[in-house]
DNA sequence: TTTAATAGTTCGGCATTCTTGAACTATCGA
DNA sequence: TCGATAGTTCAAGAATGCCGAACTATTAAA
């Protein structure tokens, strides 16, 4: 099955960052990966009635942003945020976004 | 000509304020604004390559996420940065944003 | 008081992006 | 080996975005 290519976080705008960021399900999926740490793609999901191959294009979207990192493991991909990464190119942006998400 | 509305704060969702800002042009108005205070739209333009009307769009956007205030003075048209009510809707946001902003 | 210039908005059409069903690949369990 | 599960990819219709052209409003000049 195919395998994701991630981009180094020094590749990233602060465009595409937000961009990906602007998205109620995709906030919602990192949200949750921030709680929970691997997650595969229906888990990380924030509700059922959205059709996969939605979710994985939010999901494709968040690796563009270098917002996650996605591994295979058997039939299942797993996912985890790349937090300290992130942080580390954009320093305080996700702590305030995820601050300020509504509940 | 046009008189503007502008939403209060708390009516603004977060998405629509993080896609106002996803837009490098974009952040670079709210950049300008949050040096200089009090643009004409024209003088708020990132550089003078942009249209009128894409300008005028980005404004609008602008507006409607809350992030600025357009009055009318004379034939030209005021912006500001309505700064003290976006933090205190969003807190931290803005900072962490325009802290992480390209050079 | 026309006339011209300035500052920006609005409209409409093209282009790009987003969403999603359908078909496909890969893996696991029976 | 067969079926079920997990997710990707593709393509087409829907929704957004961009920008030229036409328009409105205000000021300045003649």
């Amino acid at each position: 099955m195919a395998r994701f290519t991630h981009p180094r976080l020094e590749d990233v705008p602060l465009d595409l960052a937000l961009h990906a960021l602007a998205d109620p399900n995709r906030l919602a999926m990192v949200a949750r990966l921030a709680e929970t740490e691997r997650l595969s793609c229906t888990d990380a999901a924030p509700c059922d009635s959205i059709p996969k191959s939605t979710l994985s294009n939010h999901l494709k979207l968040l690796r563009a942003a270098g917002l996650i990192d996605t591994t295979q493991a058997g039939r299942e991909m797993i996912n985890t945020l790349r937090r300290a990464e992130f942080d580390g190119r954009f320093p305080g942006l996700l702590d305030a976004v995820l601050a300020n998400r509504p509940v």
